[in-house]
RNA sequence: ACUGCGAACUACUCCAUCGCCAGCUGAACUUGUCCUUUUGGGCUCGUGAGGUUGGAGGAAAGUCCGGACAACGUAGAGCGCCGCACCACCUAACGGGUGGGACUCCUGUAAAACGGAGGCCAGAGAGUGUCACAGAAAAUUACCGUCCUGAGCAAUCGGGAUAAGGGUGAAAACGUGCGGUAAGAGCGCACGGCGCUGCUUGGCAACAAGUAGGGCGGAUAAACCUUGCGGGUUGAAAUGUCAUGUACACCGGUGCUGUCCCGAGUCAUCGGGGCAAAAGGGCUGCUCGCCCGAGCCGGGGGGUAGGCAGCUAGAGGCCGUCCGUGAGGCCGGCCCCAGAUAAAUGAUGGAGCCCGCUUCGGCGGAGUACAGAAUCCGGCUUAUUGGUUUGCAGUGCUU
C-alpha cells in the first residue's frame, strides 16, 4: 500500500529557497504544469523531496479559484508521488520541487493528474536515472 | 392565491474511498536522571501508530471610520494642522445606531392634515473674495421710461430727481392695496411674508404656537474664514522571548606541561627523541622576572536561519424574566464555537436537490451567486444566487 499522505515535513516552506528556484533552478513543462527543481544535500532525517504548488495571481485573480487549483495539483502530487519516492530510496540528495500552474483556465482533475504522472516520469528520466544507473542496477519498472 | 415594497434566517444535502490542520488522549520507541538491582519502576526531553472532538464568511472583501491591545513619546500653555457639526438618547467608542425636530421633493387636498422619500441641516445679520451668458446694473446699479428744470422755433441736447412700469436673467433689493408726491419710493398706514431680539405657553432639547419691539440685510462656507467640540505618533511585518551553526565586539585564564623511550648521573636532576590542541616576540651580556602575543579553553553580548509567546474565553454566543416607543440595558441559566504561517478547512466517484431541453423514456449543465479567516471586536460601504419564515399595501376568490 503506497503512502498517500502529505504532511508538513514534505512541504517546501522557505521563501528563500522558492525564490532561488526561479533564479537558479532547472525546469520543464508538461501542460498545464511546469516543474522547477534543484538538488541540495540531504538534511538529518529529511525526506527525499520537498514540494509546493504555485498559481499565478496574474492568471487567476480570485483567491478562491487559486485555492481550488492548488488543491487539485496538490492532490495529484499526493496520489502519485510514491512512484518517484520508490526510485529515490537510496538517493543521497534532497530535491526541492515547485509546480507552477501555467494554464489560464480551471482544468479538470483528471487532466492535471495525467500531466503530473507524465511529469514525474520525465523528471526521473532527465535527472536521476543517468546518475543512478552507473552505481546501482535499476530494477525494471513495474 | 398572486403582485409590489421591506425585515429576519439560511448558504446545497447524503454515502463511499483517499487525505489536510488544531486540541485532548495515547500503544510503542527514544534522551537524561533517580530508585532498585530480579523481571523492573518513577520522573523527564523528543518522535508518535491509533482513538476522539472541532475546522471559512455574511460579507472572511474594500481597508473607509471607531475602539481594545502594544511599543515609543509626554511639565503646562498658545499657535498651527486634521476631523466632526439640528436636538436628545444608545454605546467601550464612532463619522455608527435609535427616537424626535426643521427643510426639500412626491402623493394627497379647496387649503390642510395624514402618508412616503432624501441628506456634509453650525454661521452669509463678523470680515475678505467670487458670481458664466444675458443685462444699464449681480450689490449701493439706471438703458428705456416717469417727473422737474435749462437751451432751442423745432427735431433735439444738457443738468437734476426717481426706482412704480418695460426689458435681461437662475436670481434685480419684501408682496398686495390705499395714502402720499413734481414723479416716485416701507416714505407712511392696513393686511400678509421673512428672519433678529425679548417675553409667555408646551417640550430635557432641537423646535412649535402666541406676543411685543425694532427691521427688510441676493447667492456661495464643496472659496478663504468664524464659532463650538474632539484629536500624541506608529501598527501584529506591533511587541516580547529562546537561540543551533558560521563569523565577530568585549572580558578572564592559558600561552606550557604531562607521559613514554634512550643515555648520563654525585640519585637532586640533566640531555635527546616520540606522542598529546598549542609559533613566538620585547626588556637583557646571561638567568630569574615582567610585558605583548598567534593559538587554545571558558565567559559573554548583539543577533541570522528557525522556534515560542502575542493567538484566540471574548465590549463572546444562545435562551428567558423585567425595564425602555426604540437603539439598547439589568439580572438569571446554559454553552465553548477555526487558529493556519507560503499558509489547513479538501480531492475523486455515486445518489438526491436545482437549472435548461424533452418524443416524458431520458439527455445536458452546475465546486450552483458574490466570494477564502491571518491580532481581536463594533460599525459603514460595495458584490451577490436560490430557498424558508414574516410585516405592510393592492388585486382576486371563498364564507
Amino acid at each position: 500500500m503506497p503512502d498517500f499522505t502529505f504532511k508538513k515535513a514534505e512541504r517546501l516552506k522557505s521563501l528563500k529557497i522558492i525564490g532561488g528556484l526561479f533564479k537558479d533552478g532547472q525546469s520543464f513543462g508538461v501542460y498545464p504544469l511546469r516543474l522547477f527543481w534543484s538538488a541540495q544535500p540531504m538534511p538529518e532525517g529529511g525526506l527525499p523531496v520537498q514540494f509546493t504548488v504555485s498559481v499565478a495571481k496574474k492568471n487567476f485573480k480570485s483567491a478562491v479559484a487559486r485555492n481550488r487549483i492548488k488543491r487539485k495539483v496538490r492532490e495529484a502530487w499526493r496520489l502519485n508521488k510514491h512512484r518517484l519516492y520508490r526510485k529515490l530510496e537510496d538517493n543521497p540528495q534532497q530535491y526541492v520541487c515547485m509546480v507552477l500552474y501555467v494554464a489560464k483556465e480551471d482544468l479538470p482533475s483528471s487532466q492535471i493528474e495525467k500531466a503530473m504522472q507524465t511529469m514525474i516520469h520525465l523528471f526521473f528520466k532527465k535527472n536521476i536515472a543517468p546518475a543512478n544507473n552507473q552505481i546501482i542496477d535499476e530494477p525494471p519498472l513495474s
